[in-house]
RNA sequence: AGCCCGAUGGUGUAAUUGGCAACACAGAUGGUUUUGGUCCAUCCAUUCUAGGUUCGAGUCCUAGUCGGGCUGCCA
């Protein structure tokens, strides 16, 4: 089992005894959608909850709610469905314990522990000193408790405009932490929530809400990112100075990063305001709903998710261990189709028109239990365009005139001569196969270096594919400047393809692999008369790979 | 500048807690192959620096250096 220093600190704590179960929770705030960064902690969490026997928590940290709609919480709860994330019963909302927090607040205002401020929020900002300067005491922080106690129930009753006062914990305004200097725990909004309705013109701030929310719910372990450090002493403050049901403790690990990507829901937003993608869901997006979308499997992230492993360390992962997860995920259990992408045709031209020969394909290769399909060759067939040249270089094993390759399944054919237009463009090719080749094997046994796939011209599906690079065209899209001017122009490229006649059962969701070429999933813009195909994933391609080599070298 | 945190191959994590620096990804090379895929093999490190303790240090101590976070009535 993977282990780290989250479930090192656990074991010593089960050990000494302190456990009698392991609580974590998720604690999403429904304004956004979940990104990949996401599936880290989710998994952190639901992993450690899983493999000690405990229960797992989803929590709406809702205590804003002039950010929040039910709209996201559905979002959330699909995308955490789908990843195979299970709660059970326990789905809770911060704003389930409204009333509760209040009776704290009011609690720590009798423990002369809170007041209320009638400081302007840019007096409070100028009151609170810098970094490296202690704050002043507020002129309102030595109010009786009484007063404080009437003020507050005022707030609440909605006597007071939004902004006008704040409670605050009395803590110290010197301390070296700026989160102790008396932090506000609550403010006045007079907003509608998308679940208290308007019971409430006053909502707590986060910090009064989350620890006490895992105290409530018996959480043992919050485990959260590293910008959460800061707030630790104050998530302790208060569990420690309220009357909570039980001290759950706080532990942070480092967010995930990766390469050629953005993970903030700030950045993520503009993209999709901006229209530099076509919304949350667009494949190119590190959203759950885009990465679906694109074709990624729950278990393929969740093996990555596995793999990047939990520290402190600012993380950022290389893109190609995703891809890497993916690719292994699908090898095993994406069906087996052939499809063209970049046509060319060929005419076999000692193969009789009208006619068609059909041939049998493994579903999964090595796997014959799941099945097998018919591939059908005609004398027109297409090939893809850079698997024929006319004047190929060295160690280009496809076809060349002269040269003999085999179609995958069917028969050896040799390039016998090609067609070009006024700009010298092939447009045609002509070869001829042998007979004695069907079924993909010769009774000489002789070799042919390379395999190549095909589509018949007349027995096909034609469609649409959306072929994807990375979004961005640097490593670290906000190395330089803005991050909007490192988008990849070329992100995405449709084309007209055309399949072997199996593809027409594709249904909305299904992923294939298109033989020799990548991955592909069935898009939800497919309609009866035009299919449309999302790459997932390209397979490797070291041929590729040392042809870029070739050029940089020449270049 | 004050507080907090971090530092191990290109990247991400390990290291039986003081005992031969391991695994994966990426990259390179070769083999197998009816996918230039998969699979298999091989290669790829002065553990941030300098001192110190010790028979022995990635791990402990001291001093630095570098990187990240924090001045919302956001989470």
């Amino acid at each position: 089992m993977a282990t780290n220093f989250i479930r090192d600190i656990i074991d010593a704590e089960l050990a000494a005894g302190k456990h009698d179960a392991i609580v974590t929770r998720f604690p999403p705030e429904p304004n956004g959608y979940l990104h990949i960064g996401h599936c880290k902690a989710i998994f952190t969490n639901y992993t450690i909850a899983q493999d000690y026997g405990g229960r797992f928590h989803l929590r709406f940290d809702d205590t804003n709610p002039s950010k929040e709609d039910m709209s996201y919480v559905e979002a959330i709860v699909k995308d955490l469905s789908w990843l195979g994330v299970e709660w059970g019963d326990n789905l809770f909302f911060a704003s389930d314990y409204y009333r509760q927090l209040y009776e704290w607040a009011v609690y720590l205002i009798e423990q002369g522990k809170a007041y209320v401020d009638d400081l302007s929020p840019e007096a409070v900002k100028s009151y609170r000193g810098t970094l490296t300067r202690p704050g002043r005491n507020s002129p309102y922080r030595d109010r009786s408790i009484e007063e404080n106690l009437t003020l507050f129930q005022g707030m609440k009753n909605g006597d007071f405009p939004d902004g006008s006062k704040v409670l605050r914990a009395k803590i110290d305004m010197a301390h070296p932490n700026l989160n102790m200097r008396d932090p506000t725990i609550y403010r006045i909004l007079h907003h509608h929530h998308y679940r208290t309705g308007d019971e409430w013109c006053i909502y707590p701030m986060y910090d009064f809400a989350h620890g006490q929310g895992d105290a409530i719910e018996g959480v043992t372990h919050s485990l959260c990112s590293l910008e959460f450090e800061n707030h630790r002493p104050l998530y302790d403050w208060y569990i420690e100075n309220l009357p909570v049901p039980s001290k759950p403790r706080q532990i942070e690990f480092s967010r995930l990063n990766l390469t050629y990507t953005v993970m903030s829901k700030r950045k993520l937003l503009r993209l999709v305001q901006e229209g530099h993608v076509s919304g949350w869901d667009d494949p190119r997006m590190p959203t759950l709903s885009g990465f679906r979308r694109r074709g990624y499997t729950p278990e393929a992230i969740r093996e990555f998710a596995r793999r990047v492993g939990v520290t402190k360390q600012n993380q950022v992962v290389d893109i190609a261990l995703l891809e890497f997860c993916l690719r292994q995920d699908l090898e095993a259990k994406a069906a087996r189709r052939m499809a063209v992408l970049d046509p060319i045709k060929v005419t076999i031209t000692n193969f009789p028109a009208d006619t068609v020969e059909w041939y049998q394909g493994p579903n999964l290769p090595g796997d014959e239990s799941m099945g097998f399909r018919k591939v059908p060759l005609t004398r027109q067939i297409y090939i893809e365009r850079d698997d024929f040249m006319v004047d190929p270089p060295p160690k280009f094993f496809r076809l060349a005139p002269g040269r003999e390759v085999r179609l995958r399944y069917a028969c050896y054919i040799t390039a016998t001569d090609y067609k070009v237009d006024r700009d010298g463009n092939v447009v045609e090719i002509l070869a001829q196969f042998d007979p004695a080749s069907r079924g993909g094997s010769t009774p000489d046994r002789r070799k042919v270096k390379g395999t190549i796939h095909f589509v018949s011209a007349t027995e096909n599906v034609p469609f649409q594919v959306r072929l994807y690079q990375s979004l961005f065209n640097q490593e670290d899209p906000d190395s330089d400047g803005d991050f909007i001017d490192n988008l990849n122009p070329h992100s995405l490229k449709v084309v007209n393809a055309f399949g072997e006649p199996r593809l027409a059962e594709a249904r909305v969701g299904d992923v294939f692999q298109f033989e020799r070429k990548g991955y592909y999933c069935v898009d939800p813009d497919t309609t009866p008369t035009n299919p449309v195909f999302n790459q997932t994933v390209s397979l490797r391609d070291s041929w590729k790979r040392r042809q870029g080599r070739q050029l940089r070298i020449r270049n």
